[in-house]
DNA sequence: AAATAACTCAACCGCTGTGAA
DNA sequence: GTTCACAGCGGTTGAGTTATT
């Protein structure tokens, strides 16, 4: 048996894009009437379209509840997990996106994100990073690759179910259930999460107040209003398209990584927080500012993570083992849509007593603009603050040891992206 | 300024699943 | 059990737009 034709061939149907007459007329019938059968709608509304192409005029574009134009962070990163775990059911993606549809979904993955991973190194049908590539591991590589193909089924069957409740309501997250899934395997990073909570925040409290980590997700709903005392925040400023060519961004293959991921993005409120790329630069690579940095004691190399909508491009909130005190207010290029305005911060840590610094960047024209300024922003660091780095210091060495037998690295640390945050939302070197 | 290439995304095509008759 | 209409889905197209030469 054939399959019957969807509108009558014998009657002249428009085809192609729809004028605003015909979508005020549909817009007109389906509010009145409801869309009821789409076959017969056209006829009703006095439109000479065929059923289907009113139904997706409706469904794709017309639809009051539409959400249009660009994609945040958070959804690149939703759809890519998600594809990750569903492949190309993006009825399934859409329902975990609110106001968005599939086609648009669909176009934008076949636009945009699958491109974005390929220009990564990172197949975007298996979510791997390929041997040859040497581009930005993304920190939602991770939680796609080897844990969670061992459980395929069952996250998608997650999946489904959560699909199939969000047409009822407004879901939980589909993440979270799939990072709940997982909690039987045991992970460093809340070991880490443990010892900051019992060592590094007593460590803190007489200089700082109440100290704590904060996952980057909440950051962004930090009060600052409250004003710093100055000079003590450096805010920088930074044309983000250099970034990637003065850090000689390198791929960082971590077995920790591919094993652990997803229980660390747990920890750090995944997938609400927006950072999603972790690199580690390469030191000869680096500029002399960053070779100061990654040549400190304790030879650790710089890492940081890489946000914002135009992966690879922004650079936010730089952190080494003894960067992750970074002061409060730390700054940060998403949610503004303008990662020109992308502020930076970093602690130096020549010397105990030395100062809190905001890094000139490379570029220099920017360098040059802020060379007056930068000095007169620097602060006293008293000796309390670089003991208690140091303590926190040696708490991730504890971490990359006890990790060593299991391929892992120092690596380990980047889910961890945290700022420290004091009471009060402002970092004053005067409290010391 | 013009030609061309690249990109975007609305719309279409054809298939599958579902349920009623 | 079969037929059929219909909704929904994913793949693909191509007109329009934007960027590049």
């Amino acid at each position: 048996m054939g399959r019957a034709p969807c509108c009558d061939e014998r009657v002249a149907l428009k085809k192609g894009p729809w004028t605003p007459d015909e979508d005020q007329k549909l817009v007109a019938y389906i509010q009145k009437h409801g869309h009821g059968s789409w076959r017969h709608l056209p006829e009703k509304a006095g439109l000479a379209r065929c059923g289907k192409s009113c139904r997706l005029r409706w469904t794709n574009y017309l639809r009051p509840d539409i959400k249009r134009g660009r994609f945040t962070n958070e959804e690149d990163q939703i759809i890519i997990q998600l594809h990750a775990i569903l492949g190309n059911r993006w009825s399934a993606i859409a329902s975990h996106l609110p106001r968005r549809t599939d086609n648009e979904i669909k176009n934008y993955w076949n636009t945009h994100l699958k491109k974005r991973l390929s220009q990564m190194g990172i197949d975007p049908v298996t979510h791997k990073t390929s041997s040859a590539g040497l581009a930005l591991a993304p920190a939602w590589t991770p939680l796609v690759s080897t844990q969670l193909t061992h459980n395929t089924q069952w996250h998608s069957a997650l999946a489904e179910a959560e699909a199939r409740l969000s047409q009822l309501s407004a879901p939980p997250s589909l993440l979270s259930e799939l990072q709940g899934s997982a909690t039987t395997v045991p992970h460093p990073s809340a070991y880490f999460m443990r010892s900051w909570k019992t060592k590094v925040e007593d460590t803190l409290r007489p200089a700082f107040g109440t100290v704590k980590l904060e996952p980057h997700r909440e950051r962004l709903n930090i009060d600052y209003s409250t004003p710093a005392p100055t000079p003590n925040i450096t805010r920088l400023q930074k044309p983000l398209q250099d970034w990637n060519t003065a850090l000689g961004i390198q791929t960082t293959a971590s077995p920790f990584l591919e094993k652990y991921a997803a229980m660390a993005m747990k920890d750090i409120g995944f997938p609400s927080q927006t950072t999603n790329s972790v690199f580690q630069s390469k030191p000869d690579l680096l500029s002399d500012m960053f070779k100061e940095i990654s040549e400190r004691p304790g030879n650790h190399p710089v890492f940081g993570f890489v946000t914002d909508d135009q992966l690879g491009v922004g650079l936010e909130n730089h952190f080494s083992p003894t960067s992750i005190l970074q002061g409060p207010d730390s700054d940060s290029c998403s949610g503004s849509g303008d990662n020109s305005d992308c502020n930076f911060e970093f602690l130096h840590h020549d010397a105990p007593g030395s100062s809190y610094h905001s890094f000139p960047l490379i570029d220099g024209e920017y360098a040059a603009e802020h060379a007056q300024t930068s000095a007169s922003m620097s602060v006293d660091i008293p000796e309390s603050f670089w003991q208690a780095e140091q303590h926190a210091v040696s708490l991730l060495e504890d971490l990359k040891n006890m990790d060593a037998s299991e391929g892992g690295g120092l690596e380990m640390i980047v889910p961890l992206s945290f700022d420290v945050v004091s009471n009060g939302g402002g970092f004053d070197p005067s409290q010391f």
